[in-house]
DNA sequence: TTACTTTGACTTTCTTTGACCTTCAAATAT
DNA sequence: ATATTTGAAGGTCAAAGAAAGTCAAAGTAA
């Protein structure tokens, strides 16, 4: 039924790849990959970009030319992390955004399935009665106040 | 006979989908699904707003997008004591209430000690920048979108 | 009338693709 | 030795494509 996402699937193939190798990194070639996927070189760049940024926790490291590679570390969230998430999402944030980070914090088990789908509920767009930006406000508020909270107790 | 509205077609196709797969959430692609019923795809999201809303025990989750979805999550009728508590909430509460509930959650081990810390976070009366009346209010709504993903997740 | 439904034009978000650019190391030429 | 060339990477960016969301106008039913 649902087409999954290419970006998905490479993102699971590269977190696997760490899983496998036990390590808290991976080191790919950018072509070698796309082929593997079949797409563009540049849907790399894009998953990249999208899905192992600071933000979720993950460095890149890479170089260019021959014999380039790209390496993906991930990086251990402190509370130090998280209180530069907390600054990040400012005075609103979105749904997606604010999923964006949950997911984050799933991915390096700072906290349960159980948890990041109680925060799930929490900011949901759908169960806010008011306009677009003061769910947003709100959401931020709500989503800080989590944050803290995990810090807090972590 | 009465002429048989089509966002109640939609709204039972839906449910059927959803007890034929015997999941508590079905995904479904909002074109796809306009396309089968040949209306406009807001019609969908019509259905959604009216009939797979929160106090009706949904919860959707979508995304846009190449490879966009959109999720229904049903909340669990079998916890009956949740279900108590979600209707004992009703439209407004104090955070002490609240407090008061979730501790009863914890006493009966339906949650973790972490859970019911993010869920008090989440019903502290001072993150709110609103009045009374209106913070009791969405506190409500707070509190019975966690407790429905409770009985869901459960 | 009044509330609910249906429709469609327009918007926003996210993904995919491709053409072109930059960097680097090894091979080659001077 | 030093400079140049070449090919092998990875990087950038903008356009095209693929969904879903919004909103208001028009239509229907109670």
């Amino acid at each position: 039924m649902a087409m999954a996402r290419l970006s998905d699937l490479i993102e699971n193939f590269i977190k696997e790849l760490m899983e496998e190798a036990g390590k808290h990194y991976v080191e790919i070639q950018r072509n070698e990959l796309a082929n593997v996927f079949n797409c563009a070189p540049s849907q790399i760049n894009y998953v990249l970009e999208t899905r192992f940024t600071i933000d979720r926790g993950y460095i890149i490291e890479s170089k260019r030319g021959g014999g380039g590679y790209i390496k993906i570390y991930k990086t251990s969230i402190s509370n130090n992390w998280i209180n530069k998430i907390i600054e990040n999402v400012g005075d609103n944030i979105s749904e997606s955004k604010a999923r964006y980070y949950i997911d984050a914090l799933l991915d390096h088990n700072i906290i349960t399935t159980r948890e990041a789908a109680l925060m799930k509920a929490v900011v949901n767009d759908k169960i806010l009665p008011f306009s677009q930006e003061d769910k947003n406000m709100l959401r931020a508020l709500l989503l800080k106040a989590m944050l803290m909270e995990i810090a807090r107790n972590k």
